[in-house]
DNA sequence: TATTGTTATACTCTATAACTATA
DNA sequence: TATAGTTATAGAGTATAACAATA
């Protein structure tokens, strides 16, 4: 068993970069949404939980406040996050989709989706289902801490 | 069946990039080595390809020559790389293992697989199984243009 | 003239440290 | 005093453009 997860850990190291490459080139390919992948993960965070806190959202991204801080100054400079001060703490922040940053994080995703789907053309459907299910499977081992598990997923 | 790929395009994107930032942090996270993901995987690539070109090597990663290059000027500075000039065309570079570099690398990728290996001790033998396979599924369908396969993987 | 590699320069992403405002 | 967020500064990592040497 153990040589077994040892062999799993060799693929991924030698797997996970090369496919992380692609995802980084293509979104920056499509010209018309300028996201980087931590933009992009920080809008699709926010669409999943509306009103939390840059806290929140660093540790989801698994950054420091600092970064995330510029992250989000961006954001809202591009009218796609909307920043409030809480009501019932004023030291944090609440951020929040406005509906631009929504259209583009819909245009962003189906256009990455559908260039990521393009290359798993090729795949058989049993193909397909391991692959799909390796995502599910991995996912929660690799989830940052802190990150919450969305409440429409807790399900079990 | 299209809505399979979508499926699985999604899960990549949810997914890939998690994990990408654990291989990152783990990497650092060793003192002893301090070798960057790119830096890892130009070893990786000159254990299996002994005397590549830079062009070569840049094609490997899917980065461009001047990055490649100081990537290159750091491995020769910390005696991990040799670089001589090629016999046939004095235009070209070879590129090459020192015993040093060798050791730099075993040791990194014990260290890194091990650490892999520990978030994935949860999983059953069958999970193991799956995402094992779905590694080996995606690896073709994303290699990087100019990627030669192996010699010892061609068997087929 | 085209190709291989290098140097010069600049930009993005991220981090640590220091600061402000609120609790 | 501790916490949330911000600002200041610095260090990787990458790219494009310009250059040198060789073919």
């Amino acid at each position: 068993m153990d040589s077994s997860t040892d062999a799993v850990a060799r693929e991924l190291l030698d797997v996970i970069p090369v496919i992380m490459r692609t995802i980084r080139s293509e979104m920056r390919s499509h010209r018309s949404n300028e996201l980087t992948v931590p933009l992009f993960r920080s809008l699709m965070f926010l669409e999943q939980q509306p009103g939390v806190s840059l806290q929140e959202l660093a540790g989801h991204l698994g950054l420091t406040s600092p970064s995330v801080c510029k992250i989000v100054d961006g954001l809202v400079a591009h009218s796609m996050v909307k920043r409030q001060h809480s009501n019932t703490d004023r030291r944090k922040i609440t951020l929040a989709l406005t509906p631009e940053g929504q259209n583009v994080l819909d245009e962003a995703r189906t256009n990455t989706q559908a260039r990521l789907a393009d290359r798993l053309a090729s795949l058989s459907a049993e193909q397909c289902e391991i692959v799909f299910q390796a995502m599910k499977i991995i996912q929660p081992l690799f989830r940052p801490a802190g990150d919450k598990i969305p409440a429409g997923e807790i399900k079990i």
